[in-house]
DNA sequence: TAGGCGTGGGT
DNA sequence: TACCCAAGCCT
């Protein structure tokens, strides 16, 4: 039989294209099957898992995956959570706003759709947090429908596949690549075709270093031709970060509390409990008083060597000033600050959302 | 529409 | 050290 009829199943009439095929074959063969969203499959557990990896990496995300899970078994239980809840088992994962709106989700799929999600691209991507590309995602790998993704992997093996130039940020060259997703992209099997084009991605057709020579499309990707895998795709050339300076006041009583403030609902960690951030001139004496604690209830006070924490768009030089004051019963403990056992600020335990940068500030500190 | 939004791993 | 960027979405 020439291979060509493999193209056309005939019971359905599907019908896959060279590229869907070798991704399809590939994928059977050497894919991943064993990533814990594979398993005990359905569109609560993909939807999840999709949220998460959002820009975060796969081991990243399995240890947070499976706590969530244990968690929240079941979307209704993840609906009548408190968003604080639901912000502190994200805590350290990053894009906090990825919480919030897993939680409205949530709350919209438990209320208006009797806790199943809808089954089509255009009722996906209204829910808050899913775009077309995760929609895709949900539709291919959870429900065996036809679903267009174009993640990072898939952008990477698509524009080498088919040697476009252009800059990833250009709408135009978003809009080639949506053009090619959908065109490659199987009616049939296409839950093999997502996993199988995402996992080349990871891990044949990595950013440096990619294997070619164990790729099935080797024969006619077009940057490999060209002998220039690597240097596609193109992204436009980066401005520096701007750096802000900023002094973090870790005050700890003697019973091993410290104090955490809620910050602000836009900006950077949003709404997480973080020690006082304050500009870089600010005085020990101002904070203090904005706790109400008396400056001679301070029993040490030390400062550490700034810590660089860089983000996205900027870098945070972040000066720690560790203080032990003396417990008392006046301070502050309102809305705004919250006096925290220390012992409960660890990643697995801690039951506030806290940002990585709070953990290691407290953790990481002399006052232990 | 370009920029905001985290963190950790790789080079 | 410094830079790149990963299963993107929202405004």
């Amino acid at each position: 039989m020439p291979e060509d009829l493999h193209w056309i199943d005939l019971k359905t009439g599907g019908y896959l294209d060279w590229f869907a095929r070798k991704i399809n074959t590939w994928q059977k063969a050497h894919g991943r099957h064993d990533l814990p969203w594979q398993q005990n499959i359905s569109a609560y557990r993909v939807w999840l898992s999709e949220i998460m990896l959002q820009q975060t990496q796969v081991e990243t995300v399995k240890p947070y995956f499976l706590r969530f899970l244990e968690k929240y078994p079941k979307i209704s239980n993840l609906a009548r959570a408190s968003t604080d809840d639901v912000l502190a088992l994200w805590t350290g994962l990053g894009y906090y706003n990825r919480a919030r709106n897993l939680h409205k989700t949530s709350i919209i799929i438990h209320k208006d759709y009797q806790g199943a999600f809808p089954s089509c691209l255009h009722r996906l991507t209204e829910l808050p947090g899913i775009g077309r590309s995760t929609a895709g995602a949900i539709l291919a790998l959870s429900m065996g429908k036809r679903g267009v993704i174009l993640d990072g992997n898939v952008k990477r093996v698509l524009s080498r596949f088919h040697f476009i130039e252009g800059y990833l940020e250009e709408r135009a060259t978003t809009d080639e690549l949506w053009r090619h997703a959908d065109r490659h992209t199987p009616a049939i099997e296409t839950n093999v075709y997502a996993q199988g084009i995402m996992d080349l991605g990871a891990t044949i057709c990595t950013r440096s270093a990619p294997a070619c020579s164990e790729c099935p499309l080797i024969d006619r990707c077009g940057a490999h031709l060209r002998n220039v895998a690597t240097q596609i795709p193109r992204r436009k050339p980066k401005r520096k970060k701007p750096v802000k300076d900023s002094l973090f006041f870790i005050i700890c009583n003697e019973d091993n509390e410290v104090i955490v403030e809620k910050r602000e609902e836009s900006g950077v960690w949003a709404g997480l409990w973080s020690p006082p951030e304050r500009c870089k001139d600010y005085s020990l004496g101002k904070i203090l008083g904005e706790l109400n604690l008396h400056e001679d209830t301070v029993l040490h006070k030390t400062t550490e060597r700034p810590i660089k924490h860089s983000f996205t768009h900027f870098q945070i030089q972040a000066t720690p000033i560790y203080v032990r004051v003396r417990s008392t019963d006046c301070s502050r403990q309102g809305a705004r600050f919250r006096w925290i056992n220390s012992d409960m600020i660890k990643k697995e335990k801690v039951d506030i959302g806290m940002s990585a940068l709070a953990l290691k500030l407290i953790n990481d500190g002399p006052l232990g």
